[in-house]
DNA sequence: AGAGTAACCGAACGATCGGTCGGGACAAGA
DNA sequence: TCTTGTCCCGACCGATCGTTCGGTTACTCT
């Protein structure tokens, strides 16, 4: 068996670590150096376990795209009225974010500089459509409100959820659990600010 | 008189090439080779107009918190309940956010890698804070619902707001006005997605 | 015509960039 | 004990970074 210890250093390990200097400085802002330092290991020693800078760029998004599709793949995105189905996507989407939230962030930052970046942007928008269709589906329905142009409400709605990013810190004290920010997106999407709802 | 032609570049000309490439590549991204080419001057030339880099990013983000400060001086923002005057400072924060939107935009995505870059994560703090407070007294009138926790709500909001620098684009075929984007935003907010509310 | 100056340029600076290379330390299996 | 492979290192590579410098062009004012 090869299942032993382990206080070295794997791809994954080694990417966690990364993905917390990316999001403190920038993908651009942080050098090998950067990372060496942050590792406790030298630069050269990166590449013993990954090829280079961009490879932990594109395991990272990719941990992200496959939890946030993983979403639509969910029975409760599937069945149900379109309605029903935006509410579970709008707060499984809060929870995934919070779950893989360095993951996450650095997803929802990339420029389109380089292949991977461009390669994650695209795949970032087929999940943005699929949600913006669900939510066509149910104003169709008369389940939301028709006066707000569709488009305009499907990012308002995105640029709540994933605003996440920006400010959820779950070491804080007094911070909450993903489902109550979930509750919250949730309540504040589909109901408003205003009291008496 | 001086005031004749002006078919070289200014300080403020130059900015303007400048905050547009920072926005595509990132500040960091960007080299100064990159803004001589899209300047069509030359490298050298750009330190002629500006003492260089960090020059160029501290009169963006400048301009932009100018433009948001700006919204609290002004009298609808200081008098009148305290839901109303949240609804006009959410309104023409919408407002100034795409009238800016380039300079606002260059705001919203500093890191805090240097000096310049704190000093404008802590300005906008500022802002954000005073917005709070607002919500807060509005809470306290009994004008917004007090079931989702006020800091959450907060940065929801903001979260909303703040995500317009990154879809919208002025220059789109059925491109919406400020105004009518600050509407969309304000009956969301305020009211929700939902129907018949 | 001559002086002054704003706008610009190519060449080069030291520093840092992402990445390569040859080799050492160490543990496991034979 | 000897090999094998993992994990790591310092030294170094060419390229690019933000910035500086000396100098040229072209326009304005006298």
């Amino acid at each position: 068996m090869t299942t032993t210890r382990r206080d070295t250093y794997t791809p994954e390990s080694l990417l966690a670590v990364a993905v917390r200097v990316f999001n403190e400085r920038g993908y651009d802002g942080t050098s090998m150096e950067h990372l060496s330092k942050a590792a406790g290991i030298s630069k050269s020693s990166i590449y013993h376990h990954v090829t280079g800078k961009e490879e932990l760029l594109r395991r990272a998004v990719s941990r992200a795209l496959d939890g946030l599709f993983g979403i639509l793949a969910e029975e409760h995105a599937r069945v149900g009225t379109a309605v029903q189905r935006l509410e579970h996507v709008t707060r499984r989407t809060v929870e995934v974010l919070i779950a893989e939230l360095p993951y996450v962030t650095l997803l929802l930052r990339v420029r389109g500089n380089t292949d991977t970046e461009r390669w994650a942007m695209e795949r970032r928008r087929e999940f943005d459509q699929q949600v913006a269709d669900l939510l066509k589906e149910a104003v169709a329905d008369g389940d939301l409100r028709s006066d707000v142009e569709l488009r305009l409400a499907t990012r308002l709605l995105f640029g709540m959820i994933n605003s996440i990013v920006e400010w959820y810190r779950p070491d804080a004290r007094g911070a909450s659990s993903g489902a109550q920010v979930a509750d919250a997106v949730v309540q504040l999407a589909f109901a408003g600010l205003r009291s008496g709802s």
